[in-house]
DNA sequence: GCATGTTTATTAGAAA
DNA sequence: TTTCTAATAAACATGC
């Protein structure tokens, strides 16, 4: 199969949404949030499909951003100069690899239309899992979810091999709530946008939104 | 001008 | 088929 010389894996477009990608690579950094820059980098030092056509793609990652609720934009503090603002996981979205159990609260009121994935959509009614997985997790409003900020601990990554990734190296070793399981790829990156639209839980960091709009990820897998 | 964000529109595919 | 999802393009708004 060695096709000499012809695409190996760089060509190879990775089986993972944007939405994938740009949660693996928050997750992936200790503080639970990235600059665009670094998003960027992210995706681009362990994926070689994306080192090309960058105008392209990166214009569609800020409008998965932007558009979807479940990224959320922290501001930079005094002492992180730098352009333009931290994007973190909402806090509903943020675990939800790992966590298989948690209750769900009963919330949800049908109130009004909104994009396919609203939070009450996922957990009020069991949504529909694609391909059986079930992603894992949605707190009420959680006080305590790893909030993006610097205090984490361990930062980690991955160092899987995997056809279209690269690792460089650094393979840190435990995760704390990446993947770690089983069956997520390598990174366990079910994720599904939310959300947006809804409203009922606050956000919690210190997000540029205000109040409303809840995203979420929910699981999808790529492959 | 460029980087970063936001938003609307269109489209191909998969799912229901 | 219609619905839903993700990708893409593009207009536009800020801020440096
Ligand atoms: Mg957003």
């Amino acid at each position: 199969m060695p096709r000499p010389g012809r695409n190996t894996y760089s060509d190879q477009k990775p089986p993972y949404s944007y939405i994938s990608l740009t949660a693996m690579a928050i997750q992936s950094s200790p503080e639970k949030m990235l600059p665009l820059s670094e998003i960027y980098k992210f995706i681009m030092d362990r994926f070689p499909y994306y080192r090309e056509n960058t105008q392209r793609w990166q214009n569609s990652l800020r409008h998965n951003l932007s558009f979807n609720d479940c990224f959320i934009k922290i501001p930079r503090r005094p002492d992180q100069p730098g352009k333009g603002s931290f994007w973190a996981l909402h806090p509903s979205c943020g675990d939800m690899f790992e966590n298989m159990s948690t209750y769900n609260l009963g919330v949800s009121q049908p109130s009004s239309f909104k994009h396919p994935f609203a939070i009450e959509n996922i957990i009020a009614r069991e949504y529909k899992m694609p391909g059986g997985l079930a992603f894992s997790t949605m707190q009420p409003m959680p006080a305590a979810y790893p909030l993006p900020n610097q205090l984490t601990t361990v930062g980690s990554s991955i160092g899987t091999g995997w056809p279209h990734m690269y690792s460089s190296g650094m393979i840190d070793t435990a995760t704390p709530i990446s993947m770690a399981s089983s069956e997520y790829g390598a990174y366990g990156v079910p994720i599904k946008p939310l959300c947006h639209g809804g409203q009922t839980l606050p956000a919690i960091p210190v997000p540029i939104k205000p109040p409303s709009a809840v995203p979420s990820l929910a699981s999808r897998l790529p492959s």
